[in-house]
DNA sequence: CACTTGACCTGTCCGC
DNA sequence: TGCGGACAGGTCAAGT
């Protein structure tokens, strides 16, 4: 599940790889892959070049030299995966890697660069997207419009936190911290990670949460996504960075997957349970419900 | 209006 | 071994 740290983590490595590559042909095979015609794809991204890679909570912004932006975001299963002419065709499959051969079943987007090389759009579940931008509208794509503060911005101090949360003071907090227009870039993973972290029950209700808690909350936030960052992003199920690999959070990650084991912190069984219709992992002695 | 639930997909795992 | 069903969770639409 891509969430800020994964994203970031591919953001770094297609910075590394993509920057300034010309793009000499983009084939798809699956129309909802790509929100842009194909026409405009023709007209617009063939023969730009790629000039920076950026980010705004799980979308990645990938700007061409024509005053046009792609943005993919992928959702639950999307890979976006650079390879070297070799290394498109045959490459082994290491045991850091997912990702063998390419293109695969999953592949929906192949964009070609004029070096030969090839970067694989892959999306399992195909809930990923795919589209091409005038620059001045990407901001003003209703899904951006509404986005929520980015939790590793210098800005998001606490005041910016409790504000964010203002709207939403009768809600549980896990939905409220899984909201992107509330604060951007935060999953499943991370939510229930920082929770733990502040000792809060994620079923609690933002306004019955202490300050003392919320102040811990926030610096967890963005102590977790901070090192997951470190590490290279999870891999739960098929997350891969930009050159096929997986990151190790996971093993980091104190009660995500973690059901029937011990709390790292007080040794009692962490148990999963069901919060805003996604599967929960707390440790029921930290962190105590409010009722 | 505020908030919650279901749909979108497909691969994997579990029980029979 | 095969098969049905539950499950995984990011986002938006539909429902309460």
């Amino acid at each position: 599940m891509p969430e800020l740290p994964e994203v970031e983590t591919v953001r770094i490595g297609l910075s590394k790889l993509i920057i300034g590559k010309k793009i000499s042909a983009v084939d798809f095979d699956w129309k909802k892959a790509f929100k842009a015609s194909r026409s405009d794809l023709n007209d617009r991204i063939i023969g730009s070049t790629i000039t920076t890679v950026s980010r705004r909570g799980k979308l990645l912004i990938i700007a061409l030299d024509n005053n046009y932006s792609m943005l993919v975001h992928l959702r639950m299963t999307g890979q976006l995966v650079y390879r070297s002419k070799k290394a498109s065709f045959g490459a082994g499959h290491p045991s850091d890697s997912l990702v063998g051969k390419l293109p695969d079943k999953s592949t929906r987007v192949i964009i070609s660069f004029s070096d030969n090389s090839n970067l694989f759009f892959n999306d399992q579940r195909k809930f990923g997207w795919v589209d091409l931008i005038p620059d001045k509208d990407v901001f003003e794509i209703p899904f951006l419009k509404k986005m929520g503060p980015e939790p590793l911005s210098p800005n998001f101090d606490y005041k910016r936190f409790k504000n964010a949360l203002s709207s939403r003071l009768n809600s549980q907090i896990k939905a409220v911290l899984l909201d992107q227009n509330v604060i951007a870039g935060i999953g499943n993973i991370y939510a229930d990670e920082s929770l733990w972290l502040a000792k809060i029950h994620p079923m609690n209700k933002v306004n019955k949460i202490s300050e003392k808690k919320l102040k811990l909350l926030h610096s967890s936030i963005i102590d977790v996504l901070k090192l997951s960052i470190e590490k290279g992003g999870s891999t739960d199920r098929n997350y891969v960075n930009a050159e096929g690999k997986k990151g190790s959070y996971i093993e980091f990650a104190n009660v995500f997957r973690k059901e029937n084991r011990p709390c790292p912190r007080c040794g009692i069984i962490v148990k999963k349970i069901r919060v805003a219709g996604r599967g929960t992992h707390i440790c029921t002695n930290c962190q105590r419900r409010i009722m």
